[in-house]
DNA sequence: CAAATTTAGTTGGTGGCACGTACTAAGTCA
DNA sequence: TGACTTAGTACGTGCCACCAACTAAATTTG
């Protein structure tokens, strides 16, 4: 075994490549993309319109309509009238989709616990601090405060 | 400004989407996908097969050909004989496709780099060490030796 | 050595994903 | 009311990934 060390930007694009990959094979094992697992989760906790959803999803609405009508199609979402505006459309899970984002994202969270179960408790500790304050500051960075605007849980990055 | 903290899973999914994000940006940027720019990628050092690729790439022969054809037609590389197999194609890149993967990963590592450059050198270094325990317990996990098969400048995860 | 098998790569078909443009219907406002 | 804006959809393009079927070359084996 040979001894060397990442640099930390290498470290960083070759760890994002390992978890991204993780999380795509954990939905194509219930055949969905990374992009429908986004969506379920967003819906988790939210009846967003496809206006809503683009940004969230930082896709153009005519993306994430054709995104709703696939997942839709196969009764994972369902398109409900907006009480308010007869233009918008409200995007809400299906039981069959909410089961499903819950064993995709339950795989991905005992897989990616699994990896860092390779690290002492107090490493990860360490790990899950510096990664705080990484993405803190670049969010901070971006005009985001990160715990006023996303909730981790969605996967929505 | 709330004062919270994510899990370690969580964190390390928002930093795998972040930079993977980041990735993408720059490549679009320069008009190519993220696979795309993998291939370049790993053509810097190497002169493979489309079978070699698709190992390399996890991906299905066909789906490489596929690739390989839209970047030649981009004039980014070039379908070279073999000289042992008559059956085999080596896949090399063009001073085109050398620069422009250049071009990317550099921003790219700009992008990283000064996204680290909010942690204070002593908490850099902790990171990259903590990152590549990680990554190298996670690849021998999956039988692979991180150093012995993989260049981290190849963007191939 | 000739026949059978394996290997390298391409082709064609399917479906998903993302975009831009163009469109309809509904809401807003001047 | 008429002009403008907004929400969403439809359509066409191109990329990406898969599978199945195919050709040609190499290898194995009887």
């Amino acid at each position: 075994m040979t001894r060397r060390e990442l640099s930390a930007v290498d470290g960083l694009a070759q760890l994002s490549f390992v978890v991204h990959g993780t999380l795509e094979r954990r939905a194509a094992e219930h055949g969905v993309s990374i992009t429908q697992t986004r969506l379920l989760g967003i819906l988790r906790d939210r009846r967003p319109s496809i206006n809503e959803l683009a940004t969230l999803l930082e896709l153009d609405k005519s993306s994430t309509s054709g995104l709703v009508d696939r997942a839709q199609r196969r009764g994972l979402v369902e398109r409900e009238a907006s009480s308010t505006d007869r233009r918008s459309v409200r995007v809400t899970l299906t039981d069959a989709g909410r089961e499903l984002v819950a064993r995709v994202s339950s795989g991905f969270e005992g897989d990616v616990s699994a990896m860092l179960a390779h690290l002492s408790p107090t490493d990860g500790k360490a790990l899950a601090r510096l990664i705080s304050r990484l993405l803190v500051a670049h969010a901070s960075d971006h005009g985001v405060d990160l715990f006023d605007t996303t909730d981790a849980r969605d996967l929505v990055g």
